[in-house]
DNA sequence: GTGAAAGCGCTAACAT
DNA sequence: ATGTTAGCGCTTTCAC
């Protein structure tokens, strides 16, 4: 019987020798159609195809990869701060929209979990040892050690949200994917204006993050005058959204709007209102930002929010990184910054 | 200025060669010492070392997998249905603990992310082509067609959770690994029998998924002549775990004692109980499954639940996976499945 | 348009 | 213990 015995070695595969030889033509010709096989007359190529399909050849990609200097696999790299990455919904799409885009560019996707301060060595040597042709990070914190890392390695990479380093120590732009921050937060905060609201407090993310900071910037640049009170600092999360709440409520019991930097900080928000007997939106209008799968629509009242594409952005990243590739292989300028719009979506908070 | 200006070609990157001539050695000298130096003379080897250092000299992974025949990576695969694992605590602990014990082997993880139906083929042709030594799956469906893909390839793999097909179609068992979880379901019974429980309910999961009906095997193994009223079925889900507790109610008024087959229905049954007046636990005792982790904590009263060590399986998968690759390259056996055992962790709701 | 031939950088026999 | 040598399977000039 032909078929494989428990205890026998695995077929060796065949290479295109063995096609050529099958096609009666060269190893060269076979090369060129199975890369696209510009240049082939049809014939040929046709006969090629069969002895490919006959075979079942499939191009060796370590032999492919030592001439043409690609691997075909790009590293994404998940720093140990957002180790939570999996269980945030935000990263979640991010991840799939650039398994899309790089599926569609028939490249790998190599995860990178750094998983300790100890890590980043490993990762850092991994990155030099040209495993692979370009790297994808998530910038969350202006302190992260990975942007060193990969310019080290002098490793082409996009980062997703603006890093807090605008420019490298070269001067060099440094190509990031990112959402209009400022302008989603400005567009909220002119809506709350527009319902002829007065007293509109802000409740915003880690000083550390530049989403934060931009949401902040877009708030500011509608409300030159706010007085600081009405400003509160959160995490980006449901609890700290709460305690921010209580505090605004505490310092300024008249306020009648609440523009929180994200959508969890605004649900927590939200309970505090509710508990503290104010009504939303009557009383209070509240306005998020991200617009989260299932938190946004399903609070009560569903929220107001300004939504961002965030598979979009994920899918921006691996495309800019893609398209660097070729161009810095040839000595061109890294990618410019992309920046994607946001809107406004209403609901029922605000 | 040796800095590279921006329009400059990255610089060539030191080869095997390279090192040896600086060492003054052959590129068989060099080789044996980067791979771990077996057989080579102390002082030679320091040279060596030193050579490598200076030139910051790293092994080009093609060319080593060229002749090596490895490609020092292993495929993880996510099927569809899953596509909200990184959503899901579960998945997320299980991937961490692949790469942790990946990283640990110097193996790289390739994401493979299956999008949709179209996707298995792309994803066949992949683990066909060579790119990885190995695979991991989870097998949440019996009807799952990643098991055949992996069978063609011909690649070995190990599955997270029991598959529905025991052992493959030449009759080989298939590798996995799993929590005990019919022996935790049965601990989960019997200490509610021990409670003093006469009339204890199970809401299960989906039949088709090995975790459900096993952990109903383990209920029926201690409550044999229990009535099929007492059994409900639901989806893993919170939601559908209230449904089912809505039905049981209605069916078995007298129940004192539920054991769900998982904590998201467990929580969700909680709410029915408690909105219909049923104490928990004096007037019904409550178990679930998984420990899951903000879950079984933060509800009121914190589950009763049967842990499984998600990460360690995980990191089991890929060491078992790791293991049968040197194995199955000799044409030996392909590993045994591994249970991994539960402990029940006693709180308040039962 | 097609083929011949020269490597890509490395490991593993085989010599020494 | 170290060096020599022959490829691994592919792409890519360069002739024809």
């Amino acid at each position: 019987m032909p078929e494989p015995s428990p205890g026998s070695r695995p077929a060796p595969r065949p290479t295109l020798e063995a096609v050529a030889e099958r096609a009666g033509v060269s190893r060269a010709t076979v090369s060129r159609v199975v890369n696209g096989g510009a240049g082939v007359r049809r014939p040929l190529a046709e006969r090629v195809r069969r002895a490919v399909e006959d075979l079942g050849y499939v191009p060796n990609h370590a032999a492919r990869s030592l001439v043409t200097r690609r691997t075909g696999a790009v590293g994404v790299i998940i720093a140990e701060p957002e180790v939570r990455i999996f269980s945030d919904p935000f990263f979640s799409q991010q991840i799939r929209g650039i398994s899309r885009e790089l599926t569609a560019q028939d490249t790998q996707l190599v995860l990178l979990l750094v998983d300790g301060p100890g890590d980043y060595d490993r990762i850092g040597r991994y990155l030099a040892g040209g495993h692979v042709d370009g790297a994808l990070a998530f910038s969350l914190h202006t302190d992260d050690p990975i942007p060193a890392l990969v310019r080290r390695a002098a490793l082409p990479t996009v980062f997703g949200g603006r890093p807090g380093w605008t420019a490298g120590a070269d001067g060099q732009a440094v190509p990031y994917v990112d959402a209009d921050n400022r302008g989603g937060a400005r567009a909220a905060v002119r809506y709350l204006c527009g319902l002829g609201r007065r007293r509109i407090a802000h409740i915003g993310g880690p000083p550390d993050q530049t989403s934060a900071t931009d949401r902040l910037d877009g708030y500011r640049d509608v409300l030159p005058d706010a007085e600081p009170e009405l400003v509160a600092e959160g995490a980006f999360t449901e609890e700290s959204g709460a305690r921010a709440m209580e505090r605004l409520l505490l310092r300024c019991p008249d306020l009648d709007a609440v523009f929180a930097a994200n959508d969890l900080m605004a649900s927590g928000a939200l309970g505090v209102l509710k508990a503290r007997g104010r009504s939303v939106p009557d009383d209070v209008a509240l306005v998020g930002f991200d617009d989260i799968d299932p938190v946004a629509r399903t609070t009560d009242p569903p929220l107001t929010t300004v939504r961002q594409d965030v598979e979009g952005q994920g899918r921006l990243m691996a495309r800019l990184l893609l398209r660097g590739l070729d161009r810095q292989r040839e000595g061109g300028p890294a990618p410019e910054p992309v920046i994607t719009p946001t809107t406004l979506v209403r609901r029922a908070s605000a």
